[in-house]
DNA sequence: TTCTGACCTTGATCGAGATCAATCAAACGG
DNA sequence: CCGTTTGATTGATCTCGATCAAGGTCAGAA
């Protein structure tokens, strides 16, 4: 199945896809890689459709190649904290268990490209080179997990805000390989709503305190999705820490 | 060097130390043990000893044995958020990366069970079930990690306290093989100060919540480092959510 | 024995963010 | 074209947990 031009930069593999896989193919090798491409198949979700149910057998095993996927726990009283996100080139489901211990859900139209869990499976543990890279791609969400804890636990709601903002920008920045600096322009990928669980927030909260950095001049809104941040230093400062910023996959 | 009972369960190996490694145990296979025997030493850290600096070199690798090792990262200003612990039988530091991500500091006297990096390092890549136990490993860090941002990001102070004392009551069952109920007596590993740094809350609002729980009667506070649990159900009720309460180790 | 410092508890007050509520703007289906 | 829906903003008020402040308890040192 065609259906996008090749963006990939450092490698020409896995063709048919527009990203790289984050998963495998910085480690594919040849043989490996014509496996991969036996067992491929997309799929699109609709946003706000359920990927993957908390609880539930996973089936779904592959990357993000288009749209963006959100990882998500609920309380029994409703109440949702947002765990992840999952940008194109990042890898949904885990190999190796057999139940999601939360959900996957599409936030926008989202496309995925998908491998046969069991035949991948297989080619994981046969392929070392693979199984490291999970364990790599792993301790890298675990770091970003960490970050995220700090986040929750200590920052302000002006500062989470920066913070998210800082790491939408850094993520898009990093797929289309553009450079971060002063006049930055991006999209924001998640409503307001989305932004509130993956911060611990109110939707209210979230809206004033993009209208309180909008005030100050951090940003500019050109509307409610699109953001212009004039000196990316002021915004990075807003954040509370000058880390990387990890971002949750 | 000699230094312990043993207390291994399912097995009998790495007889000198006192607990099973997480890390390594399960998967040992007799000519990798021999090896990972050949590269072990004890060291004893004190109680609030930083055992590795957040951006340094990691130089331990290993397995705590006994006492209590926190994870933490600070913001500049000196806002801090735990974001692990680390229990008897917990792997400590992580093979690969060459830098650590946060603090790990010593909550009381902590003995670890080291190895040489670069042997271990080495044994891992060659050892492929090694590699995946690091990774099934890993894996279960993040879903903790995850279960705790959901903690961070939207239980109230009260639920929070709650899942911490049904996280440290589970652990330490766990650990020395008895089982939970009504009746359910133990001892917290932890400061007022370091409940406070874990939960995201301040060492006030830690007191008052749990003198709160005791005024309730679902626990009872022996003194303020033991607690009594009449009513396990109670507890987990008030914890907020049914979930198994992951631990980040 | 008293002194000292670490740790914990409790009270009074404050304030950031939640909650409740109204309005607005853009998209969409009739 | 207008009515409805969905998402965002803004205002008024309330509340939970932070902050400021005072004591209490206990182990170890003098």
């Amino acid at each position: 199945m065609k259906h996008a031009p090749l963006i990939a930069q450092n490698h020409t593999r896995c063709a048919d896809c527009p990203i790289r896989h984050k998963a495998v193919c910085a480690y594919c090798e040849p043989p490996e890689l014509a496996k991969l491409d036996a067992m491929k198949s997309y799929r699109t979700y609709q946003a706000g459709e359920t990927i993957v149910w908390a609880g539930e057998e996973i089936e779904v095993l592959g990357s993000v190649v288009s749209g963006v996927a959100t990882l998500s726990r609920t309380l029994p009283d409703g109440r949702r904290q947002m765990v992840g996100l999952l940008l194109p080139s990042d890898f949904v489901g885990r190999p190796g268990r057999r139940t999601a211990p939360y959900d996957v859900v599409a936030a926008n139209e989202v496309m995925i490209c998908q491998f046969i869990k069991p035949q991948f499976e297989k080619l994981v543990s046969n392929t070392p080179a693979l199984e490291r890279r999970l364990l790599d791609m792993t301790l890298d969400e675990l770091d970003a997990a960490r970050e995220w804890m700090l986040l929750l636990g200590r920052k302000t709601a002006r500062e989470k805000i920066a913070s998210l903002l800082v790491i939408i920008a850094r993520r898009e920045a990093a797929l289309n390989g553009t450079t971060i600096g002063d006049g930055l322009r991006f999209v924001l990928p998640l409503t307001r709503e989305a932004m509130s669980d993956y911060l611990g927030l109110t939707i209210e909260t979230v809206s004033r305190q993009i209208s309180a950095l909008k005030k100050s001049g951090v940003i500019v809104l050109e509307d409610a999705r699109h953001i212009r941040v004039p000196d990316y230093v002021a915004l990075l400062d807003e954040a509370g820490d000058d880390s990387d910023g990890g971002f949750i996959s």
